[in-house]
RNA sequence: GCCGGUGUAGCUCAGACUGGCAGAGCGAAUCCUUCGUAAGGAUUAGGCCGAGGGUUCAAAUCCCUCCACCGGCUCCA
């Protein structure tokens, strides 16, 4: 008989008969590590312990110490849903039940759900849980498999499939539910210890929104209550830390039913926040060789139609009829700023030339897509635009990448990078998307950045990088971003004079350090927890008089700090009410002054994270807020040193 | 656009299941208190109960339609 060679995680390496499974494996590595195996990862892919090995693998044993172990335990629960559903909804017809990161979901059909049947669903769960069904695999020959799932359409997609050549079929039993499943599971139901429904939504089959629509519940499991208990606080923290529940509080915008939606109203103090933004790319801009330009919020259509975007993004413009013409609201800065390259006739020796505008855009998102500040109908990007000559193509991305970083630094964000590339639908011809596609790679190569490809994910006009955040819920969004694009400058037919008199086309690239205000808006507040950095606070130092007396010398105090955002808490309050409202207002200092400081003529320092120094000299304090805000420091340092 | 949930005072939420006077706390205003480290006291004002329609003697409450928001799906130049 043959063998295969099994390499395992510490690098060693067995011989073992072929047609040897994981758990063959796992005893012959010791009796202990064979009992306690659950399931086995295969060359990367978790898979059932019966599975046999008929090649050289490289194989990790999963045991319920393993991190795989909680998404086999994960996958049971999607199988003990699915007998509860059907237990007490004979009806369901069930698809597929994966595990995802944090839980499971199960998408079924033929049976309406709603909040009260999770209820009841999950109460049956528990009584499967509490009953501890062994779980078994089953091998079942094709023919039956079809036999069993005749009404069940779905199931037999996945037989011709994914399972297409498969004969047996392999299925989980547990008591008398049974489902097509390629494991692992674990051991019995009584595995589980922790178990809960969660959400109700819709989904496609497939994720196709042109097939049938299916019903999904989430849910999750853990090998304990504990666990459970631990991830439901989890959540609730998470729900604290929204920047739409921070942004209510701090009065920072809001989104009026009135007004309508996806239209965020920012207020003084999310407006105060947003100018030091601005200010800062702006000056980044400044220093790299961008020139600042500004273009109005409507333009013609005729604009969109000679750009190629009317053809794509009509859907989702704002229209309006004026004088018989039509006009938009601008969903993008690009063409205006290509109009505005047109306007004069360039030499090579102009190159690159960089233009920069905050730039409003309105974009008709489907309704059910717009959430709080990261997607929205209008919204302001750090909008930047380069005319280059090909040969300088790699050293602007270059440059453009290391602001991007140097920005992202600045607010100690953490961030993933993605390269995407030519998607089904686009303009332009393949050389030169190919040319793109690897000019961009070469940067990233070149900075030695992770990133994953995602591959017909870039615009229809080109290639891009996309620098993206992860919110308080754990959602992904796209932000920062570096776009080349050779089709506009087509379009447009935008030209400069070459070295040998000629008329040459510049590349465009475009390219935000934020990517939208809005969106960064969003992350910075669920980052910061709101404890934004002093120099972003909208109110930096809250002066606290101890009684109504000490006022005048208050606003002494408050002269003497007047170039930074200082207010004095004049409220007939407790002292120890009026710290509480600062804390609740996450102000970055607070000066607490009574008669003592009044008669010494110092303050009294405390900071939002409790630190507290009597007996300061104010011109200490001055120094080092002013260096604290210059260096756009992250956190609030005067007291953490003393 | 699809499924589930929600919409009551500036904010956070009771009341709805079982139809019968519109409620609380915070905030605001006025007054008292002038206070030394995480919410001092009293009084007052504040409501088209998301919008429209229906059922009923009577609707915040039941039914229908729409709008918005929340979670997810799909989409996202």
């Amino acid at each position: 008989m043959s063998t295969v060679t099994v390499t395992l995680p510490d690098g060693s390496t067995l011989s073992m008969d072929e047609g040897s499974t994981v758990e063959d494996v796992a005893y012959e590595i010791g009796p202990g590590l064979g009992s306690d195996t659950v399931a086995g990862v295969v060359d990367g892919d978790l898979v059932d312990k019966h599975t046999p090995l008929i090649e050289d693998v490289e194989l990790v044993i999963v045991t319920p110490q393993s991190d795989e172990y909680v998404d086999v335990l994960r996958h049971s629960a999607a199988h003990v849903f699915a007998q509860a559903l059907q237990r007490e909804f004979p009806e369901a017809t069930l698809t597929i039940g994966p595990w995802t990161d944090d839980g499971f979901y199960y998408d079924v059909t033929g049976v309406d759900l709603d909040e009260d049947d999770l209820e009841t669903i999950e109460a049956e769960a528990e009584r499967i849980i509490e009953a501890d069904y062994d779980i078994e695999r089953e091998e079942v020959p094709r023919e039956d498999a079809f036999e069993r799932y005749e009404d069940n359409p779905f199931k037999q997609d996945i037989l011709e499939t994914e399972a297409a050549d498969e004969d047996p079929v392999s299925f989980y039993q547990q008591d008398d539910f049974y489902d097509l499943c390629q494991g692992p599971h674990v051991e019995s139901t009584g595995e589980i210890g922790g178990f809960a429904l969660l959400e109700i939504s819709a989904s496609f089959w497939r994720g196709d929104e042109d097939n049938e629509t299916l019903t999904r519940v989430y849910g999750t499991a853990f090998p304990t209550e504990d666990g459970l208990e631990e991830y439901l606080e989890m959540r609730k923290q998470a729900q604290e830390r929204d920047h739409r529940k921070i942004g209510q509080e701090m009065d920072l915008f809001s989104i009026d039913d009135t007004t309508g939606p996806g239209l965020p109203l920012y207020e003084p103090n999310g407006k105060k926040i947003l100018n030091e933004l601005s200010d800062y790319v702006g000056q980044l801009n400044r220093d790299a060789g961008y020139d600042e330009i500004e273009t109005p919020h409507v333009f013609r259509t005729e604009l969109w139609k000679k750009s190629g975007h009317y053809d794509n993004y009509v859907d989702d413009m704002f229209l309006l009829e004026v004088n018989d013409e039509e006009y938009g609201l601008k969903p993008m800065n690009c063409p205006g700023h290509a109009t505005i390259f047109d306007q004069k006739s360039w030499s090579y020796r102009d190159l690159p030339v960089r233009y920069f505008e905050d730039g409003k855009v309105y974009r008709k998102e489907q309704r059910g897509e717009l959430s709080g500040l990261s997607r929205t109908w209008a919204f302001t990007i750090d909008d930047g635009h380069l005319f280059v000559r090909p040969d300088q193509i790699e050293q602007e991305v270059l440059a453009t990448v290391d602001i991007i970083l140097d920005t992202l630094d600045t607010f100690n964000l953490d961030y993933t990078v993605q390269f995407a590339t030519r998607p089904e639908k686009s303009v332009g011809g393949d050389e030169i998307w190919e040319k793109a596609e690897n000019q961009l790679e070469t940067v990233l190569e070149e900075q030695d950045i992770d990133y994953v490809v995602e591959a017909g994910d870039g615009a229809f006009y080109g290639p891009k990088i996309d620098f993206a955040f992860e919110d308080a819920l754990g959602r992904n969004w796209d932000g920062p971003t570096v776009q080349l694009d050779f089709n506009m400058p087509e379009r447009f037919d935008l030209t400069y004079t070459g070295e040998d008199n000629e008329d040459h086309r510049p590349v465009m690239i475009h390219r935000a350090l934020y990517g939208s205000y809005e969106r960064f808006f969003m992350v910075l507040t669920e980052h910061y927890n709101g404890k934004f950095p002093p120099w972003l606070a909208p109110e930096q130092v809250r002066i606290l008089p101890v009684s109504d007396d000490n006022i005048p010398y208050c606003e002494e105090l408050q002269a003497e700090l007047d170039d930074f955002r200082v207010e004095i808490e004049d409220r007939s309050w407790t002292v120890g009410k009026k710290i509480q409202v600062a804390h609740d207002d996450r102000v970055p200092y607070m000066l607490i002054i009574g008669d003592n400081e009044e008669e010494a003529g110092d303050i009294s320092v405390r900071d939002r994270n409790e630190r507290e120094e009597k007996g300061i000299d104010l011109a200490e304090f001055r120094d080092h807020l002013e260096t604290e805000v210059e260096q756009q420091r992250t956190a609030v340092t005067f007291l953490a040193g003393r």
